[in-house]
DNA sequence: AAGACGGGGTG
DNA sequence: CACCCAGTCTT
């Protein structure tokens, strides 16, 4: 790693930071106290998530679940309903199963070492030193992005902060600019300078408390930094989805599997189908095929657009006309409004089940 | 080492 | 529209 590290005054860094933040720091519900559990949950919400986004989630699943006991025994559907719409649900599936796991085995108590706590499911190096640091004030570095862009400029590193050997780097050098101080403080003052001050766009190393300890800031090259490897556009999926209500008004839904893309959440029938080739055919050979129903496609009544980091869904939705369902199949349950508000679905669908409240009202 | 895995906010 | 966000797991 090329880094002029040495050019650094490390006790200047430290005083400057660390005063800044304590004057500085925003009050957010995770940190009122360093309990293990709180800090944990926080952290694996906020991970690829802003702070504003968080703060409702969090306090909600507070309530929902104050002790670790109290999530260790809560259902599936109310878990994955505490993190409806929040994104990346292998993060709420593997933290049930890692909490589930230190009631079992730690008595209720989150392992304050290393070893146990980074062996638990979704627990990643910087999830292991954010808790380790904050909750038990252990020196251990809490690198994530914000600390990567910091010390990018900071330090003048040009590597590709996207590789995971530069990770590392910037973990190894942590301890040296943590010296004595806090861990607690430490770690989060580098992260609340990335995002009050050192920002991605335009940093503003006109308030920046160690605008005179930053190499890039002294070349002028702060914008330029951090380097990072650019993303492949999405690849576009053409999907149709379909509305099928039986004689009572109750209507399909269908629960994803335990693997891959918004697993275990609930969605309305639907099969990947080219706009062009005939999606009605599609979708009632896909629906008799795979869940037993028979159901005649009607009319399209909405077109949703959603955006994944990795890819596009277009879908349309039709309107069903149900014919036999006596044999269902698969997944499937017919359900009310107020029994489907009770389950997680993803944002595509929330879309489509709010068409149909509408229709209702 | 690269890709999968969500959703929303910003310039 | 492109990029970013208190990353981790799988392949």
């Amino acid at each position: 790693m090329s880094y002029y590290h040495e050019g650094v005054d490390e006790n200047a860094f430290q005083d400057n930071l660390l005063a800044w933040y304590r004057e500085n720091q925003r009050e957010l519900p995770w940190r009122i106290n360093q309990d293990p559990y709180r800090v944990w949950v926080s952290e694996v919400m906020l991970q690829q998530t802003r702070v504003e986004t968080v703060i409702p989630y969090y306090e909600r699943f507070m309530e929902w679940f104050p002790t670790p006991e109290d999530f260790a025994k809560a259902e599936e559907e109310k878990v994955m309903k505490a993190w409806e719409g929040l994104g990346y649900y292998s993060r709420v599936r593997n933290l049930h199963t890692a909490v589930k796991e230190v009631v079992e085995s730690y008595g209720g108590k989150v392992p304050d070492n290393k070893k146990d706590f980074s062996s638990l499911k979704g627990v990643g190096p910087y999830t292991a030193g954010a808790v380790l640091s904050i909750a038990y004030e252990q020196p251990e570095p809490a690198v994530d992005g914000n600390v990567m862009r910091v010390l990018s400029r900071v330090l003048l590193v040009t590597d590709d902060i996207s590789k995971g050997k530069t990770r590392k780097q910037f973990e190894e050098v942590i301890p040296t600019l943590m010296g004595g101080t806090p861990p607690s403080e430490f770690n989060q003052a580098l992260m609340e300078l990335g995002a009050l001050v050192c920002t991605p766009k335009s940093p503003g190393c006109l308030l920046c408390p160690v605008q005179s300890q930053c190499e890039a800031r002294k070349q002028g090259v702060q914008q330029e930094l951090p380097v990072k490897g650019k993303k492949k556009a999405p690849a576009l999926k053409e999907m149709a989805a379909i509305i099928i209500k039986d004689s009572k008004g109750k209507f399909l839904i269908h629960q994803r599997g335990s693997k891959g893309l918004l697993a275990r959440l609930w969605e309305f029938p639907n099969t990947e189908a080219e706009a062009t080739s005939s999606q009605k055919v599609d979708l009632e050979t896909f629906l008799k095929e795979e869940y037993g129903v028979e159901a005649a496609a009607g009319d399209s009544v909405q077109n949703v657009q959603h955006v994944f980091s990795h890819l596009v869904w277009d879908i349309t939705v039709y309107e069903g006309t149900l014919k036999n369902a006596d044999e269902i199949k698969g997944n499937c349950k017919w359900v009310t409004m107020e029994e489907a508000r009770k389950l997680a679905f993803p944002v595509s669908h929330q879309k489509i089940l709010k068409t149909i409240e509408e229709e209702e009202a």
